[in-house]
DNA sequence: TTGTCAAGCAAGCAATTGCTTGGTAAATTA
DNA sequence: TAATTTACCAAGCAATTGCTTGCTTGACAA
């Protein structure tokens, strides 16, 4: 038996990992580079360095680099969604509401889960139609949710206008800042937040 | 002289461009695609293909795939700077000029130049420092045109505060808009964009 | 001890990639 | 008419790509 034979001294330890979860590593891995090169910029081999294997590796776990791509973007909008019912479910009052909507929103984007979401916003696009479908129905029912918490807002008289395109536009100006936030910069998440909210909101009286 | 032989069918007419401009249909075949699939989804051979080349023409008119990555990215910023100086030029009182910003912003954002800008918002990061130095550049001074207009805005009092933040969020709201709109949908570019002034406009009189 | 299994490696294949080269037909200039 | 330039093609090269295959290793179970 060759048990103590090393061939060559490539044969790196195998048992490296102690932490159990390496499919979490590939996919934290993956979505760091998705969004630091964009999906198509980043190679398996790229990942598979990332988190210290070879190149082929990674099929072990994922049957295609598109079901990476579809593991990270889908972790993303499934968060963003938990999070934001977590927060209506606390029931505050129609302007409370928002604002804690907008900060959970504005944490996840521009804080843990940067990656995951910028990968949904910015590269679901290039997942096929099928999975497409369902990144697009989720992130459908994160605005009907959303939508929700507009409506109040204007019955409460603090919007003026809660139409599509308006939710649209507030979504916007808060998607967007994943596109600018410095985390080394002045401002901080929360501060961002609720200078949106005072942009968007009637002044409290 | 072969004038008129044929050695094969793949030999198509040479001369089948009645305008000249084949650089300037390179360059919007590749925005179309660079939009649609992205800069490191779209190959040459596509570029070449929606133009009617073989692969390896296209760098004739461009020494490689990062320099036409780099014109179509130029030619939307520059554009874009150049539209908006020419609305500030005609000297409206301050919402009237803000206004018809962001409907020329829009205009073509969601029109024309939708490839264009579009690959300057999303795609422009791939670029190698230098060229992305000066792609910012040139945004950075779109923003301070903008900002101008802001601050003429909150003097004026139909704004509450034109600070960088707020600044972002308006701009982002807009550029977000490039997302979702659809042509064949419901609202105009110009609607878009005048929702967008109720949003963060104080309300008239 | 023997067998099974999860996890990963080493090697490489077929296709695709950006780009180069040598040539050529037509247009332009001298 | 002769020389040059413009614009392109045909062919292909070297590198990279996603992915497959057969095998190894350590952990655990019978």
């Amino acid at each position: 038996m060759e048990v103590l034979s090393k061939p060559d001294g490539a044969s790196v330890a195998t048992t490296a990992a102690p932490d159990a979860n390496r499919r979490g590593d590939i996919i934290r891995a993956a979505g760091r580079l998705f969004h630091q090169k964009g999906y198509n910029g980043t190679t398996i081999r790229d990942i598979a360095d990332a988190v210290n294997m070879r190149s082929g590796s990674p099929f072990y776990h994922f049957k295609s680099k598109h079901e990476i791509l579809f593991t990270v973007t889908t972790e993303g909008i499934e968060v963003m969604l938990r999070n934001l019912e977590m927060v209506i479910a606390r029931q505050q009052p129609p302007r409370a509401c928002f604002e804690a909507c907008v900060i959970t929103h504005m944490n996840y984007l521009l804080g843990p889960g940067r990656d995951f979401a910028w990968v949904m916003l910015y590269e679901s696009r290039l997942l096929d139609p099928t999975e497409r479908a369902v990144v697009h129905c989720m992130s459908a029912r994160y605005e009907e949710v959303f939508s929700a918490v507009l409506d109040r807002l204007v019955a409460s008289g603090d919007l003026r206008d809660a139409s599509a395109i308006a939710r649209k536009l507030i979504l916007g100006a808060i998607n967007w800042s994943a596109q600018w936030y410095d985390e080394n910069g002045a401002s901080d998440p929360q501060a961002i937040a609720q200078q949106l909210c005072a942009l968007v909101l009637r002044e409290k009286n």
